[in-house]
RNA sequence: GCCGGGGUGGUGAAAUGGCAGACACGAGAGACUUAAAAUCUCUUACCCGUAAGGGUGUGUGGGUUCGAGUCCCACCCUCGGCACCA
């Protein structure tokens, strides 16, 4: 009977007293493999299935390569800055310095139960001040490229945390964290320039990333190719309005200009006459803004100015409007409307009964689109490419050609020009909160703005704070000991900066410390950065793909052009993991619905557990959690166990198929389907086939014997799967050495051949019979033995006995035969 | 609305265009047992039939093909992501 707690601890003592797991990062033997899974933040609830379903295959994975050969190096750590424990504070009054400390010491011994092959001795803690001091270096790495800046500007602003969230941290309008509505709020805040690199981020060559997560990077950084356009204020001789657009070649269909409510020259061009409904609507849209405008639905709203702009292709003045559909933060914060051509004109139009002027019609050539004018006259608007009409010299161009010669043309007058803009916004990295990495600059009286050097770091966090946030400022602004300090320049009075960083700071570079986790002398070391990494594999959940993954390539790319480290991005392959639900809800504490793996751990033992994970599906799909399949893997283990570790071996070396044969060759053959099951598997990250491939084997073995030899394969095929088991049987089959020192078992593709197939018979596309026959068989005869089968030989004659014409005989070498009659 | 996954037995699922449902769970029957648990054996897509056998089946409707879960077109449902980006 295989004691599944007994064993395991047994093996995880063991690993852990041996070292195994400490990989040598100087080993120039094997190929480095850097095996990287999204570190956890340090909650105090008990480490859930859905961390097991994350870490478990993603360890097994690594034993596999490790027993391929590479030197696998599987480090792990703690994100432990964040809003969860300084909440925590806020209600129980337990500093987070405490209670992460207790969480950590909690999941790193849970973590253990796994038996995972992390090496301990490289963790990192991103809020210990040996980490955060460098994120602090980064963030001052950054200032010096001029990648770091300040400006007020109108910020997500969650009253309940009162904080300031990211864009990628408002869903629906709602804070990510606390789900209570998000307003707007002028704040002046930092920001991390990742629209300069926007650009680069579009470029994925090489990565061996999930086609899914590179669209979505792509959506998010949403790189568009249009023109700016200016039009000139009507009667202001030298105002202008510039608007950008991706449709210049229906510039001569635009008949109103709308500007953003928050536009600097909404005060500066309403007339007298409408400068009472602009107001209001000014102050209306602010609020709307506050209760966020997708609240409101679709309705287009706006409201005129008085004033008129002139088109600069035609001379024709139209008026100039101010709606809220029309956004600040992107492109000029103003827009052609080109109602006949764009759904949103189109709607707004209709509303105000302003003109809608066609401009480009399908091309003649394409009979599928709509006929006429384009549209318009079934009420909606043309949004497709198509020849220009009604547009001067440009009318009979396609949509392509006009968009160049227009913006060529006037290009040449100065009002018009190429331009590419992009959804993506800088990357706001202030938090108005005491649990994160403080800003490492300070207000000096005389010298203004200074970044404080690199001996001047850590900036500690202060111990002793009233960690509710006030008026959208930082606890650390009520701190006097740490705001008050002196200006490293002038050496004159000076403030501390009181915001600290987001957490994604925290979690953009840490991959790259791992390899020097100790290293006290800088954030990480060239040298071994260079040699480990980049990240060989990296694993994690797809909620990750627009922020984590996009901020740490853009960290990394700064490394690099700093000349930090020589590669450009950071991860090679990526993997995400399916999500594990219960009964098809996401887990969470709110719906009472996490499964505990605790329970099922210490019934069944981890192995059982990981296997069963894996057994659910494949490991990008997910799946919803029932307790009931478990204990077919648990049957399979104690089957595993039984067949391998009793010594009293059937006397046969041979495990037969049901033919077994006096070469031995049958037993050979399901032996090497049965390594090669099980690498497709794993490659793959469908574990689960790879276990059914096992399942298989040992059904079979229970029956016939397995030789010494071939439980030795069997076991070294186990281990990444089931490491305890594997270890324990390695050692029943008298091995000194761990079997994750063992290389892992190849198949021959020779040994795979069968030597007789059966084959399938159809007819008319009907399978009508089988026939076994050799393998590589002629075609001649197969048909003839074909034919002859009872079963397929009497859809061959008709009813009256004689043959029937066969007017086509297929023959597929070693699989079927079929007959078209 | 747009972009991307995915729809296969009672359940989780498997299947280079070539015998759909491997491997499991559950269920049913049996063996062992004083009994139960555990274990082992057999059955288990659906319909008709005592059976032999036949028919129908991979979300729906079309198409390509000797042959489609797999390829093409249209649609429905579902899960994720984005959402006035000019």
């Amino acid at each position: 009977m295989y004691n599944a707690s007994h064993v395991e601890h047994k093996w995880q003592k063991r690993w852990a007293d041996s070292g195994l797991y400490t990989t040598s990062l100087h080993d120039e033997k094997r190929p480095k493999y850097y095996n990287l899974v999204m570190f956890p933040y340090p909650s105090g609830d008990k480490l859930h299935v859905g961390h097991w379903y994350n870490y478990a295959p993603a360890d097994s994975w690594g034993r596999y390569m490790r027993m391929k050969g590479f030197n696998v190096f599987e480090p792990i750590g703690f994100d432990s800055f964040g809003l969860p424990a300084e909440n925590y504070a806020i209600k129980t009054g337990i500093h987070p310095t405490v209670s992460i400390a207790q969480n950590c010491a909690k999941m790193e011994e849970q973590l253990s139960l796994i038996g995972t092959m992390y090496d301990w001795s490289k963790k990192v803690v991103t809020s210990d001040p040996e980490y955060y001091q460098w994120t602090q270096w980064v963030f001052l790495q950054l200032y010096k490229k001029g990648l770091a800046y300040r400006k007020r500007a109108p910020v997500n602003w969650c009253p309940s945390c009162q904080t300031v969230l990211a864009n990628e941290q408002v869903n629906n309008g709602e804070c990510d964290r606390c789900k209570s509505e998000v307003t707007k709020k002028e704040l002046t805040q930092w920001f991390f320039n990742i629209r300069s690199y926007a650009e680069r981020l579009l470029n994925f060559d090489g990565l061996d990333w999930p086609e899914k997560t590179k669209l979505m990077q792509q959506h998010w950084i949403g790189r568009s190719e249009g023109s700016t356009v200016q039009f000139e204020i009507f009667g202001r001789s030298g105002g202008k309005i510039e608007v950008y657009t991706t449709r210049v070649d229906t510039l001569f269909g635009c008949t109103y200009v709308v500007l953003a409510p928050e536009h600097p020259l909404v005060g500066e061009i309403t007339e007298k006459l409408f400068e009472k409904d602009v107001k209001e609507y000014i102050d209306n849209a602010k609020r709307v803004t506050d209760i966020n405008r997708s609240a409101e639905g679709r309705d287009k709203t706006g409201v005129e100015t008085g004033a008129y702009a002139v088109n600069p292709v035609n001379g024709k003045r139209v008026p100039i409007w101010i709606a809220d559909y029309v956004l600040m933060t992107y492109g000029t914060g103003a827009v052609m409307a080109v109602p006949a051509h764009d759904e949103r004109d189109f709607a707004f139009a209709k509303k105000y009964e302003l003109p809608v002027v066609t401009v480009v019609k399908p091309p003649r050539d394409n009979p599928a689109g709509p006929p006429t004018d384009g549209g318009v006259a079934k009420g909606e608007a043309y949004i497709d490419d198509g020849v220009l009409v009604s547009s001067g010299d440009y009318t009979g161009l396609s949509s392509e050609m006009a968009r160049k010669k227009i913006t060529e043309l006037l290009k040449l007058d100065g009002v018009a020009d190429f331009q590419v803009n992009y959804k993506l916004r800088d990357w706001l990295v202030s938090r108005q909160r005491y649990w994160g990495a403080p800003i490492p600059l300070i207000y000096c009286e005389k010298c203004g703005e200074v970044p404080l050097s690199e001996e001047q770091l850590p900036v500690l966090l202060p111990e002793d704070v009233e960690f509710r946030p006030k008026g959208g400022k930082s606890p650390l602004a009520f701190v006097d000991s740490f705001m008050a300090t002196k200006c490293p320049t002038c050496g004159g009075d000076a403030q501390r900066e009181s915001d600290t960083m987001d957490t994604f700071v925290d979690s953009s570079w840490y991959f790259l410390r791992y390899p020097a986790a100790r290293m006290k002398e800088g954030a990480f070391s060239t040298e071994l950065a260079n040699k480990w990494l980049p990240v060989d594999m990296y694993i994690g959940g797809p909620e990750h793909a627009c922020m984590h993954l996009l901020y740490a390539r853009f960290i990394n790319m700064v490394m690099h052009d700093l000349g930090f480290v020589d590669f450009e991005e950071p991860f090679t392959r990526l993997v995400h993991q399916g999500l594990v639900t219960k009964d098809g809800a996401k887990m969470s504490k709110s719906k009472g619905n996490v499964v505990s793996p605790d329970a099922f751990v210490s019934q069944y033992g981890s192995d059982v557990f990981r296997m069963y994970l894996m057994f659910m599906g494949p490991f990008e799909a997910g799946g919803d959690w029932s307790d009931q399949g478990i204990t077919g893997v648990s049957r399979f283990v104690d089957r595993f166990w039984n067949l391998m570790a009793d010594r009293t071996t059937k006397g046969s070396s041979d495990v037969g198929t049901g033919e077994k044969t006096n070469t031995g060759l049958a037993s050979a053959r399901l032996v090497h389907k049965t390594i090669k099951k099980v690498i497709d598997g794993i490659e793959a990250f469908t574990f689960n086939t790879a276990i059914a491939g096992l399942m298989e084997f040992v059904n079979e073995a229970m029956k016939v014997g397995v030789s010494m030899e071939d439980k030795k394969i069997m076991t070294r095929l186990i281990a990444p799967l089931a490491p305890h088991l594997a270890e324990e049987i390695w050692e029943h089959l008298g091995e000194k050495e761990s079997v994750f020192a063992s290389s892992y078992p190849t198949f021959d593709p020779a040994m795979l051949m069968e030597t007789s197939v059966e084959i399938a018979i159809q007819v008319n596309g009907k399978v009508r019979g089988t026939v076994v026959l050799p393998v590589g068989c002629s075609r001649d005869e197969a048909l003839r033995a074909a034919r002859v089968i009872e079963s397929v030989a009497r859809y061959l004659v008709g009813a009256d006995g004689a043959a029937v014409t066969v007017k086509k005989e297929i023959y597929v070498p070693d699989k079927l035969v079929g007959f078209v009659v």
